[in-house]
DNA sequence: GTCCTTGCTGACCGACTGGTCATTAACTAT
DNA sequence: ATAGTTAATGACCAGTCGGTCAGCAAGGAC
């Protein structure tokens, strides 16, 4: 007597589904990739897909939620829990949360958000609120912390924290277009930590 | 006797044909943007379209092409027609240049090669030997020249010049992504320089 | 064993779109 | 005028892909 031809794993499947689109999305992009495809490296039938996500875009937020969210989590319990000087946290665990980035599957998310934006202002939204806002603001109280123990001047990167994060950015780019061409992104990223602490230390 | 139904201009048509995919892709992307629209929004057929370039694709390196090879000449000319200082051709030439990328149509293009680059080998190879090596090689040629004037200190700058161009990069991202949320990228560019040339500063 | 619920399948459909080509008409030379 | 060249048209085709649905079979209840 055989195997069974599939069993029933209703629990499982939600999550296979999305790490298999995560993989799919990640070698061609979201336009270019078939339903089927998915369906297919999740060893299920197009058919099980449409049963957990109703439409492609479904399936596309639900990759984009199960990626992002779970990291800032963790960013904003380090920042809290946290007992450091701000110049050791963003020398120490920040600058660890930052060179992990570009190698990791948020790389693929800001490609895909990058090019699907025009298409989905929902999801740009959702991003904004979920990510880009709360990751900001955990910088900023950083820096405050920082000016408050008398450890920092205040300077303009109090207002524009994006200054902190510009060179993560870049190497995600990077990374996404120039693989083979190699650059230290961890150097690149110590460096400009280097240099803003060098700025704004009182 | 009415007007001629069209006027033959064979000289004219393949760069208004590149200006109007510019235009629809920058509203929708490469992949969601019909050929028949592009055709439209040039004002002649789908058929002429294809008597100009073979195919989508090499309409899409067309306008890759048209948009960028003009703004690398023109800073590798400004660099080496410039008599200033180091120090102030960063702060002046260098830094317009810089503040002038994320609004004009380079941030398009950015956003079709990150989102095209798995499907399009070729032009990713194409954008690295005609834009990025020839602008960091451009930038190097600037701090080198610092260093040999006693300008500037020698730094892993010299080494990493993307250090350099990161905030431009978010900028870019910036604007495709949140535009309406405000980021006032000219300041964010200008600090970044200046905390640069601190730090590089002999 | 048998029945019932429901997770799961995959053939199918309709819409869409990149690319073609036979035909038309604007221009040119004589 | 007239004939010849070719820029330009747009109906059409063939392949693709998101999404559907009628039916099948796995597992549970008894």
């Amino acid at each position: 007597m055989a195997e069974p031809r599939y069993r029933r794993r209703k629990e499982d499947r939600p999550d296979e589904i999305t790490a298999a689109a995560l993989s799919a999305f990640a070698e061609n992009g979201y336009a270019a990739t078939r339903v089927e495809e998915v369906a297919k490296r999740a060893g299920v039938s197009k058919g099980l897909l449409y049963l957990y996500f109703k439409t492609k875009e479904e399936l596309f937020k639900a990759v984009v939620r199960s990626v992002v969210i779970p990291r800032v989590d963790a960013l904003e319990l380090a920042l809290d829990q946290s007992a450091l000087s701000a110049e050791a946290f963003l020398r120490g665990p920040m600058l660890d949360f930052m060179q992990r980035i570009p190698g990791s599957p948020v790389g693929i998310i800001v490609r895909l958000m990058i090019a699907e934006a025009p298409k989905h202002p929902d999801l740009v939204d959702f991003y904004w609120q979920n990510v880009v806002s709360r990751g900001l603001g955990a910088l900023q109280r950083i820096l405050d912390r920082g000016v408050e123990n008398g450890e920092f001047r205040r300077t303009a990167v109090n207002e524009i924290p994006q200054l902190l994060i510009a060179p993560v950015i870049l190497s995600v780019i990077w990374r996404l277009l120039f693989e083979q061409r190699s650059l230290d992104t961890d150097r690149l990223i110590e460096c400009h930590i280097d240099m803003i602490l060098n700025y704004i230390k009182a």
